[in-house]
DNA sequence: CCCAAGTCCTGGTTGC
DNA sequence: TGCAACCAGGACTTGG
């Protein structure tokens, strides 16, 4: 399910309701997604749900993938999704009512507010790819290894081309490295590229300026479509309310191949770059 | 057996 | 030669 758009319309669901609100406690269903700590991080269930039981919700960020609480004591909780991961508001009031799937849940994270209106946040995943880690300071430790955000990012199509000069490695390769851009995925890497009409087997050096300003054109173009769209729900995908987003609907490469290329009318084909499957077009991305 | 939205680690290569 | 940066590939996990 999530890469940047994704991410990010979770966190905007996640920002109408968290704000302000306090947990009451925290629940840890699989201590394998909790994050090993840095010095003085949680290192077990219970020093996690220590550690977050009080606290309020002061804001709700975003890096990359990456979504974090920023609690009242300097501390902040960062919720990564992994492959399958959901994170879903559930009103305490009414159990199994909108809510999703009661298997797979990791992790509980009940709230209130002065008004005792209760609620739950419910981390969800199949797969347990997705991660939950708590830090000190307004954010966390791990965003330091990561690029600037691919969309909201101050980054610059000639910031781009000094991170490409000498790459040799596929410049798929290079939009999936979360430590140069951060954000991009498998998904959204093949838009991209199709977009950009660049082959994902270029090596990242070889682009000229031309191709780079079109690559970091469409960098932002199809993640902010996506985000307007409000994700991809192409298999488990829905945001904190649990409804689908609707990029799915305008893919033009992804999971296509064996189609026509909307853009040439040539068969898309499928190859493997990075480990991970890939559809391009063989005659109008170069 | 094949495949799947993502990292993370290891070991080998390249190049200053 | 020394060592860091770079890069490819497997591991992890569950289910369809």
């Amino acid at each position: 399910m999530p890469e940047l758009p994704e991410v990010e319309t979770v966190r905007r669901g996640l920002l109408e309701a968290l704000p302000g609100r306090r947990i009451e406690s925290v629940e840890t269903v699989d201590t394998l997604m909790l994050r090993t700590a840095p010095a003085d991080a949680a290192a077990s269930a219970d020093e996690l749900s220590s550690l977050l039981q009080g606290r309020v919700v002061e804001d709700v960020r975003r890096h990359g993938k990456l979504i974090f609480l920023v609690l009242t004591g300097d501390l902040v909780l960062s919720l990564h999704l992994g492959m399958t991961g959901q994170v879903i508001l559930q009103d305490e009031e009414r159990p199994g009512d909108e809510a999703g799937p009661r298997s797979h849940i990791r992790f509980v994270f009940r709230f209130s507010d002065e008004a005792g209106d209760d609620f739950a946040l419910v981390f969800r995943d199949v797969r347990r790819f997705g991660r939950v880690e708590i830090g000190r300071g307004k954010i966390p430790e791990r965003v330091r290894s990561m690029g600037p955000d691919a969309l909201e990012g101050a980054w610059t199509s000639d910031d781009l081309a000094r991170m490409l000069s000498g790459r040799r490695t596929p410049i798929k390769a290079f939009l999936l490295d979360q430590s140069r851009l951060a954000g991009i995925g498998n998904i959204y890497a093949d838009e991209i590229l199709f977009a950009a009409q660049i082959s994902p087997r270029r090596e990242a050096g070889s682009l000229n300026e031309d191709e780079i300003v079109r690559l970091s054109g469409e960098i932002r173009s199809r993640l902010a479509e996506g985000v307007r769209l409000k994700g991809c729900s192409i298999s488990d995908f829905v945001d904190a309310r649990g409804r689908p987003g609707a990029f799915q609907e305008v893919l033009q490469a992804y999971g296509r191949y064996g189609e026509k290329c909307p853009r040439c009318g040539a068969v898309l084909e499928r190859s493997r770059v990075a480990g991970r499957t890939t559809t391009h077009c063989p005659m109008c991305q170069i």
